[in-house]
DNA sequence: AGAATCGACTGAACAGTGTTCAGGATAGGA
DNA sequence: TCCTATCCTGAACACTGTTCAGTCGATTCT
């Protein structure tokens, strides 16, 4: 009946997916699982540290994208999967952003980024900075987003007219841009004026 | 010898710059005035309210920029006041994020930017997206720089070489890449490639 | 088989947290 | 003088993350 780490893990996600990061504390995922709060410091050291794994165990879905053809088309998906896996749990913005900044994990977002440049004409030397860039563009407006979504279903105003796409066809201007950004610098880099 | 909200304020922002968010509490503010911490709660109905007047004072010196010729040196000008406004206080850009991210305050970034878009060829309704996308990126990138300088500065690797110097460029490499961005849609907007 | 070891776990405790609430003091205006 | 509004005290509530000595059960070694 001993329990492993990816069951503090599942039962943290459970957790934050029921009641939100807020209430996320050690003493109830140790409640979930018939513990006492002392005894997930045995498979795990800290709470940052478990906050880490499941920010990764919430991200593990996102990063398989098909095979596109173009950077800039695997760009723009890398970053709606990110989207996606952090709209599919409560609070998933605001855990990833802050276990991201403090680098207790979510690696694989800024690598996936990275690697969808391959085969560009964006130098060596700039694509750290275009991968950092939109990912502080999908993290920022994706919290933003998930926040004002869940204050609204928590009893504000009813608003009604701007629905979810609304929302994602934002999302989607923004990331456009920023993409439009990266594009400059791959037309210079290949001194190539792909205009359109 | 009665205190009035700035004085809870002040007290705070002395004490995020000396200790950091993570001690900032409610006591420590209380015990930094002489008072008890229901006191502070006469002045302030919670504790995210007074972050979210922290924030706003930390911000307040940063938003008088010099009247610039163009729109994009002005954008980069309030990108770049935003920066160091938020790097001017330990923790600056942790607190900033995340009282933004909740609406508590911090609608004056905001406001900077998209008004300094005025007289551009972005369209009025490419505007907020533009704001909100330099938005990101500066609070992102500046969370992630301030992280790590303190991370550094408090006994992590000797690291030496890179200096602040390289976090700088590095902020402006991508914000260049983001207002490229903007630039592409100033031009779609005006029918006019302005090239290089 | 018996002994030793190791991992998971308990139960209690420490030092703190934000917030609430009844009541006291002190000033200014009627 | 009374009244009232403001600022504040002191105590308490219900939590939080984390540490630590010790216990239980299973596995491994002799």
């Amino acid at each position: 009946m001993s329990h492993s780490r990816d069951d503090l893990v599942a039962a943290a996600l459970r957790l934050l997916d029921d009641h939100g990061l807020a209430d996320l504390s050690m003493r109830r995922v140790a409640g979930e699982l018939g513990l006492q709060p002392s005894a997930l410091y045995h498979h795990v050291s800290n709470k940052q540290q478990l906050l880490g794994l499941v920010s990764d165990a919430l991200l593990e879905r996102a990063f398989h994208p098909g095979p596109a053809t173009t950077w800039d088309t695997r760009l723009v998906a890398v970053a709606a999967a990110l989207r996606d896996a952090l709209l599919a749990f409560r609070d998933g913005a605001e855990l990833v952003a802050s276990t991201i900044a403090f680098g207790l994990g979510g690696r694989a977002p800024y690598d996936a980024l990275v690697s969808a440049l391959d085969g560009s004409d964006v130098s060596a030397g700039q694509r750290p900075t275009a991968a950092r860039t939109v990912l502080h563009y999908v993290l920022g407006q994706t919290l933003q987003e998930q926040t004002r979504l869940q204050a609204d279903s928590l009893g504000a105003l009813p608003t009604g007219v701007s629905g979810p796409a609304v929302e994602e066809s934002d999302f989607l201007d923004g990331l456009a841009m920023v993409v439009d950004g990266v594009r400059v610098r791959a037309a210079a880099g290949s001194r190539v004026d792909e205009g359109a």
